[in-house]
DNA sequence: CAAATCTATGTAAACGTTTTCAAAAAATGA
DNA sequence: TCATTTTTTGAAAACGTTTACATAGATTTG
């Protein structure tokens, strides 16, 4: 395959020139690139992106490291992601890191061994440490955490407001009459849930509702404790009339109780659930459901890492941004109307 | 940052053996070994690999091109893929063609500038020229085509039995005791609509089942007609007991037309999907559906592309993989257990 | 018209590896 | 011990760009 020194050679020009014809905005005489631009298209050119890349430093390529791709969040947010990214001209490498942090941490390695220009990421749930992560900063490769971020240290993020979401959501079932409201709880340990929760306690707090011991039962995937003590709960004397889900999985498995005890919804109780996954609309009551925003996150974060990579080396400022989710009502919660 | 010469100087030997210190395979005495192990460690030193790229001819990453990334058939195989790929020591660089041949086209063009190792492809649905994919294997790029792929040429490809699938689903509806069963096909120039509809058609012919003018009802996503047309057979003096949706999300709209007529499900009418989305177990009546094994695609295109990358050169030879998919019986035409 | 300025091109040195070939060192055999 | 073979190392040439610097030619200026 033809190089630039062939084509210089066959067009009576200079490397140098045959090199400034094919980085635009160089000063060449419109003869000569034309000269030049013809004979590469008859010797069949192509320039190679990994020879600049060793000479500039840089890789044109960028890294997402993502728990996994299918799911929604994920798929969604990347979307928009690479609409931005290779609109810009870098390349996307998608690396899952099955929510292990040694894995996040060859990852990592590896991206640093490509000479990577930025990385964007979700970390993993069990991820606690987070030198992997500082280490890239230290190298001068900008991050930008989206989803989940790191509570800790000064990053850059991009993540939705959890804590409004749920805010929103529990004062909208309050709207609706709800009196006795139950989260169906997350996973403390994971920040997103923690502050799911938290918008959920401050909602009840600001609107002066009750609020005894079981109104948040925990409901972690794949433990069933809380879907019994659910059931007892919508069995007892005062049942909940009102359920905030951590995610819309939850609200699901507790739609099916509901319906097993052949409650309606939203009459007798009214459901949200967190998410707003697709199925959420296909669902008979379609289920109300906390929009994250994955496209609107994926592009912000791709335009926030597309500015700290372009940005003159100085002091470093951590910038959050976070994004007020969109309260999606349909006919689990809709009593009104 | 440190590179091999650094760590040749400070360890007092050849670049040579640095070089071969991490190419790991490569004869050197352990005591060395050790020695610059050890400097390099000191030094920070990270190899880079797009050096090594330029001077080896290959990038070590490939290109994986798809509509878009939302789609749950596409994370899922791509899930997959990137498990295979990255375990293999590739890095995978995801494209969204947005069902545009000429995005598809300029991708490729910005992989071969890549030097990419090979490429894994579903075409977008209006792709009906193909120089863009057969420039590939010109370069010696193995191609892998995946879901959706090419009728004409020779390539590789790796995809499901529509055609199986649909004759699966039908057969079954049959077996539940469905008289007069109907389409709803999809667009008939993408190839695996036109598949299914084979698949729906050589089934009834097989079983001797009758088969109306009316059988098929073009039922394209964003087409309304066919929904009327569906309400209407539905109302007429015999109407379909069975019906094969194209897809899932086209088994949803049927599902809330007969809901909507107020027709029992399975009983009246039964109901297969083609997809086996996520949320045809979360539909009430749980939705049965052909699963198309996106994983296993996902892992055996990859294995594939491996498969070629490594492949001496010799006289090319298209391999079709083709899995038969599995049909998922659930409650929406489930009429005998 | 000479001097000064500007523009277009050329020369050559990087960038950090891998790899061929040759040489040195170590191991083996008689 | 010395010749022979084998193993380990080194020197140097790629790989295909970009870019700082130099130079030649064209244009402007007084």
């Amino acid at each position: 395959m033809a190089n630039m020194k062939d084509v210089a050679r066959a067009t009576g020009v200079s490397l140098a020139t045959v090199s400034r014809v094919f980085n635009e905005s160089e000063k060449v005489r419109p003869a000569t690139r034309k000269k030049v631009l013809t004979m590469a298209e008859k010797l069949n050119y192509r320039p190679n992106k990994i020879a600049a890349g060793l000479r500039k430093g840089k890789s044109g390529s960028v890294g997402v490291i993502i728990p996994v791709i299918d799911r929604e969040v994920f798929s969604s947010s990347i979307k928009s992601m690479e609409e931005v990214l290779s609109q810009a001209g870098y390349n996307v490498i998608i690396c899952q890191s099955h929510e292990s942090v040694e894995k996040e941490a060859q990852i990592i390695e590896n991206l640093k061994q490509l000479r990577i220009d930025g990385v964007v990421i979700s970390i993993s749930k069990e991820t606690k440490r987070i030198d992997h992560l500082t280490s890239l900063q230290q190298d001068d490769i900008p991050v930008i955490f989206f989803d989940r971020d790191v509570e800790l240290a000064k990053f850059n993020s991009v993540v939705i407001n959890n804590y409004n979401g749920a805010y929103q959501a529990t004062s909208h079932l309050i709207d609706q009459g709800c009196q006795r409201i139950v989260h169906l709880a997350g996973n403390e340990n994971v920040f997103i849930f923690k502050e799911r929760k938290r918008g959920f306690v401050a909602a009840l707090r600001d609107m002066k509702m009750e609020m005894g011991p079981q109104s948040n039962i925990p409901f972690d995937d794949g433990h069933l404790e809380g879907v019994d003590q659910l059931r007892q709960l919508l069995q007892s004397d005062s049942p909940p009339d009102g359920i905030l889900a951590n995610g819309d999985i939850a609200a699901l498995v507790a739609l099916r109780v509901v319906e097993e005890l052949g409650l309606k919804i939203p009459a007798d109780l009214a459901i949200v659930g967190f998410g707003d996954s697709n199925f959420c609309t296909y669902l008979r009551p379609s289920l109300s459901s906390v929009n994250q925003r994955n496209e609107d996150i994926g592009k912000m974060a791709a335009n926030l890492l597309l500015s700290e990579i372009n940005k003159e080396a100085g002091e470093f400022i951590g910038t959050q941004q976070m994004l007020p989710p969109v309260l999606k009502i349909r006919d689990s919660s809709n009593r009104l109307g």
